[in-house]
DNA sequence: CGCGGTTGTATCTATGCCGATACAACGACG
DNA sequence: CGTCGTTGTATCGGCATAGATACAACCGCG
């Protein structure tokens, strides 16, 4: 249920923020929140069931790289505390984003391609495989070489046949037709397996979506997606055996 | 150059693939690769100036969890070898299309809301922002909250005015109206940045499609992103000061 | 003026991971 | 039948990280 294809193992993606060799990761974002949530390190870090010098120290090497994340102060009512600077704050909020987007990215389904290349354009890749020729971003792959095709589930968008195409497709888009051979419906999102030749695509559609199309098992359609939400990958093994 | 965005810290995503609580990462994706290539652990393991016991032993860890990775014999001409199996090499074409698609995910260009969540259907969230409500997939946030809202440059298409919609618009797509502050044309896409009501907009445009549009300083445009390519995340300061 | 809880700072210790080393078992090949 | 380079397996030591502890400095407040 969890699963996002039939990979088998969970997929992940983990954010990280780099700045002057120093990665700013998953547990620093949790102290960050817990000095905010506490009012100060020593808090934050008991709560944790962390070291509080280390803690401390911890913060001091991110703000060597990154600015000033905590605004400490000692003495006072209370003895003290610390709050979060701006920074700290934009710096923990832009690592909410790319980790909920990296999260979201794991979680999309996918269907891949052996292929092998055909031609490549700069960035772009052109791909033949048991489908046809299909357009990719290119990473770090020649012609002739041997490689997988990963598109995005949630890239693809599925229309009837005879439907009028939008007016912003350009020759970087990628259209086959199939047929429906599977519909999982979700509360927001479904996903449609539709088989090209006999090579099944996973793609994702909102409910509303559903609705219009109303798929069945069977159905004739057809499929599209961008070059650029096509990732062409190196196959691990292409050399000797 | 190769920066993001304004947020300073390159970000960067790192992929896992999760079995058994056992985790298989980018160490070990290098490992299994340095084994298909040198035709042995001990070769692998000195190529990486890794011990090889370490290397064995970590095979061995990972077997545990996911399965026969690498066929190992000893004994026989030239001692022996090591050879990944069919699950080790798919194992390793999934890590390797993960990592190439959270690599890509991280490098996207973004921009950011701030806005207050109006209302919750399931997964899809309405915000109220300085450019109008929006909608967006939420995560665990909840009506009032104040939240920021992620759009995915590469998930927003640019349309001229008066310029046809596609027929699969739903009402779960986002648009709005602007104007075009600068265009950062680059080799394969090219980045457009669209002020609405002064909020600025990054926007990934393939070249095809920026000539097609062929977008000057000051044209009046309109701009179109899914809602399933936009995240709602929490604030990280929502709580007392 | 002392109390209290926090920030600074230094140091010791535990822990876990990794490299290094050593040695046995293995089996095709000359 | 010995050689050779590999796979198994066990053990030791190093190193980096984090927790634990201790103590000084700070300062609003009662």
């Amino acid at each position: 249920m969890d699963e996002t294809d039939g990979g088998g193992a969970a997929g992940r993606g983990r954010a990280v923020l780099i700045e002057d060799g120093v990665e700013f990761d998953g547990r620093d974002a949790t102290l960050l929140r817990a000095v905010h949530e506490a009012g100060s390190v020593a808090g934050a870090a008991s709560e944790l069931g962390r070291s509080r010098a280390r803690a401390l120290s911890r913060i001091e090497a991110l703000e060597e790289a990154f600015g000033t994340l905590v605004d400490r102060r000692r003495g006072g009512s209370g003895g003290g505390g610390s709050r979060l600077t701006d920074d700290g704050r934009a710096l923990l909020d832009r690592y909410d984003r790319l980790q909920a987007v990296l999260a979201a990215t794991a979680r999309v389904p996918e269907t891949v391609l052996a292929g092998t290349v055909k031609e490549v354009d700069g960035e772009l890749a052109v791909i033949d495989t048991a489908v046809g020729t299909v357009r990719g971003l290119n990473g770090e792959t020649a012609v002739g070489d041997a490689v997988q095709v990963r598109i995005g589930a949630d890239a693809v968008t599925i229309y009837e046949r005879g439907e009028r195409v939008d007016p912003d497709a350009t020759s970087a888009r990628n259209r086959l037709r199939g047929e429906v051979v599977g519909v999982d419906a979700g509360e927001t999102v479904s996903t449609v397996r539709v088989a090209v030749d006999g090579v099944p695509f996973r793609v994702l559609i909102t409910a509303e979506s559903a609705e219009r199309l109303d798929l069945g098992i069977g159905d004739e359609v057809a499929i599209r997606w961008k070059a650029t939400a096509t990732r062409v990958v190196g196959h691990a093994t292409e050399s000797d055996p």
